[in-house]
DNA sequence: TGGGTCATGTAATAGGTTACATGATTGC
DNA sequence: GCAATCATGTAACCTATTACATGACCCA
């Protein structure tokens, strides 16, 4: 009954039916608000994915457009999850989740970091550091949101969940951070005492990296298949 | 002089370049294991990206082809870093970092698990529990690995460090996971002492998850593009 | 002689971001 | 009337994984 041509959708598409569970009659642009303002610290998405997958849900009957809006918009269309919406997500919370592939790109200049001056490693950890105190008044702040809401939402107690996981990596990953910075101003401290070898390293007075830009960025794309 | 119509490499470019900067002479396939075997739990590659940016490194002389081959190896291309790339790679090191747009699929589960039977969220948590504490083990094989080299490496600090930080990250998700699993099942157990209506969920005897499939794994592709 | 691992490579496809285009509505 | 924000959508990329093809070398 229901195998017929639907199924793999993306996760997208899965965190669109998760939104509309908790909440329904939500726009395409509700629904991107919605997931920066509660779980925008461990997942984002993109309109140029949002609305192709509504689109898509939509015809396979995981949605349905409704007519609700709330507050006095026009021009929006929003929608309501569907019996076998629900269905499909219930399904898919059901299997195991995906590691993403770890890519952490501090990481991966930490670990190369000897081949340029210690200034580098500071600077990028000064930088992570910085963001991770955002990050954890981020999550405070929708931490404090929270209770008001009624106290018998089942939903509660797993996002009372997620924010304390939120809260204790990064608040692990502040405290790594705190340390090493400080081994390492000692470490720097102690090699300006001893004599040193001059090398190619340049004591640059400023420890804040450049602007890094990548293709992204539109402007600047200096790259243009050399061959072929 | 060095604004050439290069630049704008990939992430795996420069994982390149570092990994040939520790140690020169290294195939494609030499990279690639390297790459797991010492910072494979916070960074990956695969072969359908390793082998192209070779191809490209070595056109734009960030690298080139080397003939010793350490080994009696026949048939394999090995690398070194040329000044050109050693520049690039220092050059990269300098700039911010990225943050990868946060995609935790774990988190996304079990921030909707309200959805669905509590003993979705216990699998979840469970298993994540178990990966974590291989992960440790990974962290702390490396670890013990290490320290034989000789202590003047300056890669060394560097490395520390972001083993450091994986094992703090680490355990302080697994602390998180023992916590939560045990509130949950405390909760499960006061629920199933009170009156409960008979709701949707139907008490499964196994808590583990199915196995996911999802378009990967070539066989069984389900997925043929419903409509266009 | 045959299995395992070394080794290189490519085609199909997934999955996602960015930049851009376009216009309505709200509030001052 | 104008700026900000609401709102939807698409085209051009990029990045990456997977599956597959191909074959050499090692060793028992």
């Amino acid at each position: 009954m229901y195998l017929l041509g639907m199924s793999n959708l993306n996760p997208t598409s899965y965190t669109i039916l998760g939104g509309l569970s908790v909440q329904p009659d939500l726009s395409g642009y509700d629904i991107r608000k919605g997931i920066q303002q509660s779980i925008g610290y461990f997942w984002a998405e993109s309109y140029g994915q949002i609305y192709p997958a509504l689109k898509r849900l939509a015809r396979e009957g995981l949605i349905a457009p409704s007519k609700a809006s709330p507050n006095g918009r026009k021009r929006r269309q929003t929608y309501v999850l569907t019996d076998a919406g629900r269905a499909a997500l219930r399904q898919w919370l059901a299997l195991p989740f995906h590691n993403e592939t770890p890519r952490n790109e501090f990481l991966l200049k930490l670990f190369f970091a000897g081949v340029a001056s210690p200034d580098v490693a500071i600077a990028h950890i000064q930088d992570l550091n910085e963001r991770n105190r955002r990050w954890l008044v981020t999550i405070k702040t929708i931490e404090a949101s929270i209770p008001p809401e009624q106290p018998s939402n089942p939903h509660l107690p797993y996002w009372m969940l997620t924010l304390s996981l939120g809260k204790a990596m990064t608040s692990a990953a502040l405290e790594w951070g705190e340390k090493a910075l400080a081994a390492l101003n000692a470490r720097e401290a102690s090699a300006a005492g001893s004599p040193q070898l001059p090398t190619t390293r340049t004591r640059k007075t400023s420890t804040s990296p450049r602007k890094q830009t990548r293709g992204k960025r539109g402007s600047m794309r200096s790259e243009r298949k050399v061959s072929k």
